[in-house]
RNA sequence: GGGGGCGUAGCUCAAUUGGUUAGAGUGCCGGCCUGUCACGCCGGAGGUUGCGGGUUCAAGUCCCGUCGCCCUCGCCA
């Protein structure tokens, strides 16, 4: 008959209070210490460790077994709890240990490419083509079950305000707008191909027409454009819409939800109320329109001061309808060397900057910078006035284009703030950005296009006066510099829509076939309606403080879009494709060589 | 599509800027050890320097190409 191997407890359970149970233990190898006459190992499962003894006092059934125990192998272990004579206090098993009375292996392990216990460094390619061997990791479990936690909270912190979970289809209509679509083409119907959704957007609107009043769905969302550390080519998306309601409805949801889900989750407490600001003002004061509010180095607006400094320069920027902006750095007057300034330069030229004048209020002569002979006297002091800094700090300057000088300075402050660890820690500052320009001028194709998406409303519903100056009623949902989610009240009126289409110049034959059934819908009695979609991988990286999202998803893709272990995308076998009518034409033909088998 | 970085032992890295037999730590294997928990001590195995070509008396190092990974600009409504 069979050895009953299986577990009584977990492998982080036992505590002083099991001292004299026997007990069955299932898990991995972790770590043996031989000691001669005494052989200790650690079995370690997804909820801990413990320490099992084998000391020669106790029959030593299984312990030749036990000798040829290798890294990784699959235990169980039966014994009896006792205390230690040594306890661990660092860990949460520390006072007790299993005294050995059988061991059964359950499954050998080959040596692994790299050390499983240990949170060592190691190269990320590695870890992905075996990832099932990085998830073994407890830092991975211990992520993974922390992103878990955390949508169980937010899923419940929906449900309990009566949103309805629906899901949408996968298999659905390309887009004519926005990202690159993923293809999927069709068997049935010959030379035709769904798409994959780039968010469940049309759908969640349908179905606020359909009067479910409060919708919500943790969403795979794809999009076919190149990565970046916090871009996957699919992802996941907390999508959210609701009727009858306008923006202040969404933005009370959503940071009742995020209470919630911050509290059950993770303990936190945020504040009540997140603040909120136009994107006008986001841009004016921090250059960028999902600022980091963690830290100050606002921009300042120079017009006024530029004719007191008499500089040539800027006079001629402010003249030719450009801006002259600033910055001040918290001490970076000796913070920062001439050849970080250097740096820094070159950093603004590659943005676009002509160079980077600075100055620097307490040092003198060559030192104090190319700015300073003209922040002399008044001038100086008014300009620290405007800025609102102090005599240690680091003035920089910046002018031209509108844009350029949002952009420059923008990036600068971030970066300083970077360099000089100016972002003080453990701060969750929430914010919503309003009121986005409705419309950006498409340079390449000479047209208007939608800054968020076409079904998204004005403020001034009748759109008269200059396009550029359109504002929209869509919002972000911003987190320390992060653009978590991204929403908007949607147009519910055709006569809107078609004005807006008007604009867009997309004409009624192009509307019918491409948002046909939107605007079907939206002449049979749509509500008003709003939503948000908050990108869950960020927001789960942010707040397990990482800057790339790879490591709190399972299975993530590499840089080139690949699956480094199930080695996706793949070459098709020809039958395969006739089947779906698609015969493909690869500039050089592609290879597959030396792939390595790890299934 | 563009720019930058990396690729050397199973893993993490070093190798005098072109010069002898490519090293260290760790892991692994073997031996010793009865209270370890990053166990300790002794010994051992382990290398197509990503791949291909070139320059050179001589290439891990320089050049060209290629593959892979990472960061980034464009792109991501």
């Amino acid at each position: 008959m069979a050895v009953d191997w299986r577990r009584t407890h977990r492998c982080g359970e036992l505590r002083e209070e099991h001292v004299g149970q026997e007990v069955t233990l299932n898990g991995w190898v972790a770590k043996r210490r031989n000691l001669g006459g005494i052989y200790f190992i650690d079995v370690r499962d997804i909820q801990g460790l413990t320490q099992v003894i084998l000391d020669g006092s106790e029959a030593w059934e299984g312990a030749a077994s036990a000798e040829h125990l290798s890294p990784e192998d699959v235990i169980s272990v039966s014994g009896k709890v006792v205390m230690r004579e040594q306890p661990n206090p660092e860990l949460p098993t520390g006072k007790i240990e299993i005294a050995v009375q059988r061991i059964h292996k359950l499954a050998s392990s080959e040596l692994p490419p790299f050390e499983i216990q240990r949170d060592l460094d190691t190269k990320i390619d590695l870890r992905l083509r075996y990832r099932f061997l990085d998830l073994r990791r407890p830092d991975m479990q211990e992520k993974l079950m922390h992103r878990s936690r955390f949508v169980a909270a937010m899923r419940n912190a929906f449900l309990k305000r009566e949103f309805i979970e629906i899901e949408t289809p996968i298999l659905t209509k390309a887009t004519p707008e926005g990202a690159r679509d993923y293809l999927v083409p069709s068997r049935v119907h010959p030379g035709k191909f769904y798409a994959l959704p780039q968010s469940p957007q049309i759908f969640k609107q349908i179905l606020m027409v359909s009067g479910m009043d409060r919708y919500f769905q943790v969403a795979r969302c794809f999009r076919d454009e190149d990565l970046r550390a916090d871009r996957q080519p699919e992802f996941t998306q907390l999508d959210m819409e609701m009727a009858f309601v306008e923006e202040e409805d969404v933005f009370m949801v959503w940071e009742e939800v995020l209470r919630d889900t911050f509290k059950d989750a993770m303990g936190v407490d945020l504040q009540e109320k997140f603040p909120s600001m136009t994107w006008a003002e986001a841009m004016e004061r921090f250059g960028c329109d999902k600022p980091d509010t963690r830290f100050g180095c606002e921009l300042r607006c120079l017009s006024d001061w530029v004719p007191q400094s008499g500089f040539e320069v800027f006079a001629k920027v402010l003249a030719g309808g450009g801006r002259v902006m600033g910055i001040a750095i918290p001490k970076g007057g000796a913070k920062v060397s001439r050849g970080a300034l250097k740096k820094l330069e070159k950093f603004a030229k590659d943005l676009g900057a002509g160079g980077l004048a600075w100055w620097k209020p307490a040092e003198s002569g060559g030192a104090a910078g190319p700015m300073a002979r003209f922040c002399q006297e008044d001038s100086g002091a008014s300009l620290l006035s405007i800025l609102e800094a102090g005599e240690e700090d680091l003035v920089l300057f910046c002018g031209g284009d509108e844009a350029l000088v949002w952009r420059v300075l923008g990036e600068l402050r971030l970066r300083l703030a970077k360099d000089l660890d100016l972002i003080p820690k453990g701060l969750w500052n929430f914010l919503w950005v309003t009121a986005f320009p409705l419309l950006e001028w498409d340079a390449e194709m000479e047209r208007w296009s939608s800054s968020h998406h076409p079904f998204t409303a004005p403020d001034d519903w009748e759109m008269t006066g200059d396009p550029a100056k359109l504002l929209s009623r869509a919002y972000d949902l911003v987190l320390n510099g992060w653009e978590l989610g991204s929403g908007s009240i949607r147009i519910h009126r055709s006569d809107t829509q078609a004005k807006l289409f008007k604009l867009l110049g997309i004409g009624p034959e192009e509307q019918r076939t491409k948002f046909g059934f939107l605007l079907d819908a939206l002449t049979y009695g749509a509500p008003p309606h709003a939503g948000l979609a908050v990108g869950l991988d960020r927001l789960v990286a942010l707040t397990l403080g990482m800057d790339s999202i790879r490591d709190v998803v399972a299975f993530p893709k590499t840089t080139t879009a690949a699956d480094a272990m199930c080695e996706a995308p793949s070459v098709l076998e020809a039958t395969l494709l006739r089947e779906v009518h698609i015969r493909c034409e690869v500039p050089e033909p592609t290879t597959e060589t030396d792939s390595k088998s790890v299934s």
